[in-house]
DNA sequence: CTGAAAGCGCTTACAG
DNA sequence: CTGAAAGCGCTTACAG
C-alpha cells in the first residue's frame, strides 16, 4: 500500500505538503499541487482513513441504532439518513438493537471507542438522562421518535394526536367496540399512542376495556397473534387500531385466517404508512408519518451538530404533523354511502 | 478520554505491559494482571479502535454492500450478516449502491481506505475480474448472488432451474400465456431467471412471446407498471412470473386496480420468500430462497476467510436448495379441484 | 509557501 | 514476565 511518505519522496517534498494538497490546498502554490496531485495518481495513492482519524479524533461515521432491521419502518429511515451522509462522505455504522437495552449499550460504548461522528437512534432504548450524558460528553446524538425533552435533538410527529386522530375515525365511522394492539412499551411513543386512543374514546363517551388493549411487539408475529386473540373473543372487537403497519398487515391476516371480512366484520387502522400498506388487500388506512423524511432530517440535524462549533451549539426538536391517509381497511367509503343512503 | 498512558502511569506499569493484558493476557503475571484491570475499570478506559486499527492495520469492520435498502429481501440478508458480525464483536457498515456502478465502486474504494475487514456484496454490479483483483488484494470477499467463478466465495441458490420451476408450475395448471416481469439485467441472476422461464415454456412446446418479457427493475413501482402494461394488452397473459416478491405484490395490487382478479383471471408467482409474501392476499405463491440464512452463511464465509491464514484460503462456494412454496396466487386448490372434478 | 518535528493512541519485536 | 523504543500513517503548530 503505497502512502502519504511515498508519495512526499516521489514528489520531493515534504509530508507536510502532501497533506496540505489535501486538506488545505489553498495554502500550497499551484505549481506544487499540480505536481503532487500529479504524482498521487500516478502511485493511486489514497489516504489511509483510520490515521486520519487518529490524528484529528474523527473517523467520518456516523451511527444509526434501530429497534428491529426487518421493519421497513426503519430501512425507510435508513435510506433518508443514507441519503445524505453519502452525499456528506460519512459512513454509516448499522446497528440493530434488537430492542435490546444491553445491546444497544454495548453498541454505543463500541461506537464510542470507534470515534463515530454522531449517532441517529430510532426508538432509543436509554434513559433522557443516559441520552443526554451522552450527548453532552461522547458524541452529537439526534432521536427518532418521541420528544422528552428539549436539550436533545430530535425529530417526531404527534403519537398522541396520530391514535387519537385514528381512534376518532374509527368511531365516526360507527364502531363502538375498538380494540388497540400496542407495541412495546418501553417505546414511550407507544404510551402516547395508547393514550389517545383511549382519550378519544372517552372523548365519545364509549367505555375503555382493558381486554381489548392486547401487546403486539411490533412485529408481524406479535401483530397476528394478538389480533387472532382479539377475535377469538366472546365478544370480538369491531375495529382495530394497531400501533404500527406491520401489526396491521398481520391483523389482515389474522382476520382472514378466523373468518372475518375487512372491513365489514371488522376494521383496521394502522400507523406509520409503510410503502407496504398501500399494496395490501384491502388497503391500510393509516396514520401517516413521513418516514423517510425523518431519516433526512435527523441526518440533517446530526450533521449540523456535527459540524457547528460544538460550545453553544443549540439542539433542535423538528416536529412534523402526522396525517390519517384513508384507504379502505376502515370501510370509510361504503360507510359514509350508507350514511347518505 | 483516558488513554493507555494514562493507565500505565497510574498502575506503575509500561504502556506494553497494558496492552498486553488487553490483547495477550497470558504472557503476564496474574498479580499485574489484575492490578492493570482493576485500574482499567477504575479510570473506565476502554481502547481506541482507531489507533488500535492503524498499529493493526485493520478496523474491525466489515462492509455490506445491497442494491436496494427499501428491498425486505437486502434486509433479511442483513440480518443474518449482523447476526454473526456482532457476535464476532464487528461492526458492519452499510452500503446501499442504489444499483449504481458508480456508487459501488466509490465506495468501495472508502472502504479499502478504511481498512474494512472483509466486504458482503449483495448482488454486486462489479464485473469477475474486478471482483477478483478486489478480493485477491484488497480484502476478503464474498458475493450472495449467481456464482461466476469458482476462485470467489459466493453463497447462491439456483435462480434458473427456480425460475423453471416456478413457470413449470404455471404451465401444469393449465396457462398458455405466461408473462415474466424481470429484474435489472445487470443482475447475473435475472438472467439466469429470464432463461429459466423461457426454458419452461420451449419444454411445453410455449411460444415465447417477446412482448410478454417486461422490465420491472426489482422495485415496486416498476412491478406495478409493468403489471399493469401487461394487463393492458389486448390479449393479456394469464399469469405472471415475477422475478422478485416485491414486484409480485405489487402485480397483485396492479391486478386489482386493472379489475382482475387474482388468481381467477390472472395468476402470480414471485421469487425470494419475503416474509410479508405470506401476508398478503392472495398469499403469494413463491420461489423460496433461505434469505435469512443466505446472509448468515456469507457472514460466515466471510469471517472464515478473514480469520484464516492468508496464503493459502480456499474459496467456497455455498450452494442452496430453492423451493416453491405453493400458496395462493396461482390458484393451485382450485385447480386441481377443477381436474379432479 | 514549505519543512522538520511532535503528536494522535495503540501494538509488538527485541532485549533483558 | 516486563520495559524502552520503533512504528502504524496521518495532521498541524511552529519556525523560517
Amino acid at each position: 500500500m503505497v502512502n502519504i511518505k511515498m508519495v512526499a519522496k516521489e514528489a520531493g517534498v515534504s509530508v507536510a505538503t502532501v497533506s496540505r494538497v489535501l486538506n488545505h490546498p489553498e495554502t500550497v502554490s499551484e505549481d506544487t499541487k499540480k505536481h503532487v496531485l500529479s504524482i498521487m495518481k500516478q502511485l493511486s495513492y489514497t489516504p489511509n482513513s483510520l490515521a486520519r482519524g487518529l490524528a484529528l479524533n474523527k473517523s467520518n461515521t456516523i451511527a444509526l441504532l434501530i429497534p428491529n432491521i426487518l421493519n421497513p419502518k426503519h430501512m425507510e429511515i435508513a435510506k433518508g439518513v443514507e441519503d445524505v451522509a453519502h452525499q456528506k462522505k460519512y459512513n454509516i455504522l448499522l446497528c440493530n438493537t434488537e430492542g435490546k437495552k444491553d445491546k444497544e449499550k454495548e453498541y454505543i460504548n463500541i461506537l464510542i471507542n470507534r470515534k463515530v461522528d454522531g449517532i441517529i437512534f430510532s426508538n432509543c432504548l436509554l434513559s433522557d438522562n443516559e441520552i443526554q450524558e451522552l450527548a453532552s460528553q461522547k458524541a452529537p446524538v439526534v432521536l427518532i421518535g418521541k420528544k422528552t425533552r428539549n436539550d436533545i435533538n430530535v425529530v417526531y410527529t404527534d403519537y398522541y394526536s396520530g391514535a387519537y386522530e385514528a381512534t376518532t375515525h374509527l368511531v365516526e365511522l360507527g364502531y363502538k367496540r375498538i380494540a388497540h394492539i400496542t407495541g412495546p412499551r418501553w417505546q414511550d411513543e407507544n404510551i402516547d399512542k395508547e393514550k389517545g386512543y383511549e382519550k378519544a374514546l372517552q372523548d365519545n363517551n364509549l367505555p375503555v376495556h382493558k381486554k381489548y388493549i392486547i401487546a403486539g411487539d411490533n412485529d408481524i408475529n406479535g401483530g397476528y397473534l394478538a389480533a387472532k386473540k382479539l377475535m377469538r373473543m366472546s365478544e370480538p372487537p369491531e375495529a382495530i387500531f394497531a400501533a404500527n403497519d406491520l401489526m396491521a398487515i398481520a391483523t389482515l391476516d389474522a382476520a382472514r385466517a378466523s373468518g372475518f371480512k375487512v372491513p365489514e366484520n371488522i376494521a383496521v387502522v394502522g400507523f406509520d404508512n409503510i410503502s407496504m400498506s398501500a399494496l395490501v388487500e384491502p388497503k391500510l388506512t393509516t396514520v401517516s408519518q413521513p418516514i423517510y423524511k425523518m431519516g433526512l432530517l435527523a441526518a440533517r440535524l446530526l450533521f449540523d451538530n456535527i459540524e457547528y462549533e460544538s460550545q453553544d451549539y443549540v439542539p433542535q426538536s423538528i416536529f412534523l404533523q402526522t396525517k390519517l391517509k384513508i384507504r379502505e381497511s376502515c370501510g370509510y367509503n361504503k360507510r359514509v354511502r350508507q350514511i347518505f343512503d
